[in-house]
DNA sequence: CTGAAAGCGCTAACAC
DNA sequence: GTGTTAGCGCTTTCAG
C-alpha cells in the first residue's frame, strides 16, 4: 500500500469545488446540483478516483466489513453456512473477514478481539458450541453478534437454528417404525451444548417413552475413521440403528458396515443429522436430517444487517424448518 | 462502531508520556527505556486498551490484511487451499477478506477493486483460469498478487501450481498399462487455460505417442449429474478409461457406471484429477491425482508475505509435487 | 530516549 | 446547494 495517487482532494481541485461536494457525490448524498454532480463525476471517471475505504471507515466508524468466526473452512458443513452468510453481505455491500479457530494456538477471545479491533460493523458466530471466553469477549463489546448454527446457554445474543430435538426424535420414530429398536445416538462431543441439551436429551426421552433396551450414546466420533472402527462395538451389542451427528462419521460407519458384511438399511440403518453434499454421494445414499444451512447463515446475516443500522430485531432466535429426507440407508416403511 | 472509549491519548494522559510514546511501546519500538516502557504497559493493561486498526492504517498504510479471490467456497477444492493460506496468515499476523466470486451479478473486476480500495496488503487469486478483467484490475495497481492454484497465461503473476501435464501423463500410463486404450478426458470447460494450455495437450500427445485410437475429450462435465449422466455415451462409444478433472463429476461417473451394471475397475477405470475428501470415502475409493492443496496455498500465502515486504522472490513461479495415489478405481497392475 | 507536530484521506456538522 | 473546518486515532519525521 503506497501512497494513494489520486484523493478526494484532487478531484475537489480539478472539478473546481471543495471536497465536502466530492464526498456528497461518492456517497449519493441529494444535495448536489446535477451539473455540479456531473462534473465531479466526470472528474471522478477521468482520474479513475477510488475512494480510500479505510479514511471513510476512520471518519464514519464504519468499515462496512463484518467479521465470521468459523471452526474450519474445509468442514462442509460451515462452508455451506458461509455461503449463506456471503451471499446476503455481498447483497448488503459488506465484505467478510473469516477467522476459522480450531487447533489454532491463537485462543478464541484473542481472534474476535482482532477482528473487533480491526472496526467489524458486526460479527457472526459459528460453531458447535459457543465457548465461555467467546461469550465474555462478546459481552464487552456493542458490536452487534449473532450466532448461526450455534447453541448457547443464555440467551443473550440473537441466533439462528433449527430445532434439534424435534428432528432427532423424528429420526428415531423412523428408525423405530423400522423395526429398530436397540438405537444408538453418536455424538462428537457429549459436552457441546447442542448434544448436552438437545440431542442427548431428546434421545433419553424417545428411549424411555417407547420403553427401548440396549439403547447407547455414544461419544467422541468425529471423523471417518472414528466412525469406521466404531461398527464392530455396535454389533457386538446388537445396535441395528444409529443417529449419527456427524455426516463424515456416518460416511465411515457404513463403509465399514458394508465392508464387515452387514447389510445396510435391512440389518443396520443409519441416519445422518447433519448433510452435506459427502452424504448424498456415497451408496447407499444416506437418510438425513436435512438442515437449511444455506438459509440459516443468510438469516443470520440479514439479521445482523439490522442491528447494524440500530433498526431491531423482531423475533431474536429464529428457528428454521428442517426437512427428513429418506434415502437407502433406513427402510422407510 | 460506536466513539471509541479508550484511545492513545487516554494512555498517554495517564502515563505521562507523549502519544507517540505510547505508539512506540505498542509497536514494540525499542527506542522506550525499561521503566516507561512498563508504565505505558501498566496503564495499558488497566484501561484496557486496544488499538484501532483502521486509524493505524490510515497513519502507516498497511492494514495487515489480505484478500483471498476464490470461486466458491463450498467447492472443497478451494476450501482446502485457503486453509493453508489461512494457517500461514495467522503465523504472519495477517487477517483475510474472502470474496467469492462464481454466480455473482458483481463483475470480478469491482470485487477486486472493492478489496484495492480496503487498503488490502496483498491478494491472492484463486480459480481455475485467471479472467482478463482480473489480470486487467491487477496491473492496474502495485498491490501484490499471487496466483494459487491457478493457471495463467502471461507469466506476470507469481503463481504456485503443479506440473499438471506430467501427472495427467502418468495417470494415463496407469490406465494404459491395465490394458484401457480407449481413453477419455473428461473436463469442466474445455476453454480453462489449465485446460486448454496443460490437460487437453498432454492427453493429446499422450494418444499420438501411443497411437491409441477412439480416444475423447468430453467437455462440460461440471457437477455430480453432468457425470452421472455422461457414462452412457461412454458406454455406447467403448471408452474403458477416464480422467476426470473434478471430483464431484468423478463420483458422478462411478456411480452412474456400477448402477449401470459395469464393473470399475475391471470394465472401467476412473481416475480423478482433484483430490478431495469426497473422492476417497466413496467405494470402489477413485484413485486421484493428488494435489498438495493445503501446500499450495500455504506457499502461496508465504509468498505473498515476502512481496509485502518488498523482500523480492528466488522462483516466480513455484511447481510443487503432486502424487499419483492408487485405489480401487484402477486395475494397478 | 522522548515530545511536538504534521499529516494519512475522508466525513460531518455548521455556516452561508 | 456548497464551502469551511474540525476531527476520526494513529504513525512518523524531526528536534533535542
Amino acid at each position: 500500500m503506497h501512497k494513494q495517487d489520486v484523493t478526494i482532494y484532487d478531484v475537489a481541485r480539478e472539478a473546481k469545488v471543495s471536497m465536502a461536494t466530492v464526498s456528497r457525490v461518492v456517497n449519493g448524498n441529494n444535495n448536489v446540483r446535477k451539473e455540479t454532480r456531473d462534473r465531479v463525476m466526470e472528474v471522478i471517471k477521468r482520474l479513475h478516483y477510488q475512494p480510500n475505504a479505510v479514511a471513510q471507515g476512520l471518519a464514519s466508524k464504519r468499515t462496512t466489513t463484518v467479521g465470521l468466526i468459523v471452526p474450519d473452512l474445509t468442514n462442509l458443513y460451515f462452508a455451506e453456512l458461509s455461503k449463506g452468510i456471503d451471499d446476503i453481505a455481498v447483497l448488503y455491500k459488506y465484505n467478510i473477514i473469516i477467522s476459522s479457530v480450531e487447533n489454532r494456538l491463537m485462543k478464541e477471545d484473542a481472534v474476535i478481539q482482532g477482528l473487533l479491533n480491526k472496526q467489524v460493523d458486526g460479527v457472526i458466530y459459528m460453531s458447535n458450541k459457543l465457548s465461555e471466553e467467546a461469550a465474555e469477549a462478546f459481552k464487552r463489546t456493542d458490536t452487534p453478534v449473532v450466532l448461526a448454527g450455534t447453541v448457547s446457554d443464555n440467551l443473550e445474543f440473537p441466533s439462528v437454528n433449527i430445532d434439534y430435538k424435534k428432528a432427532d426424535t423424528e429420526a428415531l420414530n423412523l428408525l423405530l417404525n423400522d423395526g429398530k429398536k436397540k438405537l444408538a445416538l453418536v455424538v462428537g462431543d457429549k459436552e457441546a451444548p447442542i448434544n448436552r441439551d438437545h440431542r442427548i436429551p431428546a434421545f433419553e426421552k424417545f428411549v424411555a417413552d417407547n420403553e427401548l433396551e440396549g439403547c447407547e450414546i455414544f461419544d467422541n466420533i468425529k471423523d471417518y475413521s472414528d466412525g469406521y472402527n466404531l461398527y464392530p462395538e455396535l454389533a457386538k451389542k446388537g445396535i441395528n440403528g444409529a443417529i449419527v451427528t456427524k455426516d463424515v462419521s456416518s460416511v465411515g460407519l457404513l463403509n465399514s458396515t458394508l465392508d464387515r458384511g452387514a447389510k445396510v438399511p435391512e440389518d443396520f440403518e443409519i441416519v445422518t443429522a447433519s448433510a452435506t453434499q459427502i452424504a448424498s454421494v456415497v451408496r447407499p445414499a444416506l437418510t438425513t436430517i436435512k438442515q437449511p444451512l444455506y438459509d440459516l447463515g443468510a438469516v443470520a446475516m440479514r439479521m445482523l444487517t439490522k442491528l447494524m443500522n440500530d433498526e431491531g430485531l423482531e423475533d431474536k432466535h429464529i428457528v428454521l424448518p428442517y426437512e427428513l429426507i429418506k434415502k437407502q440407508s433406513t427402510l422407510n416403511k
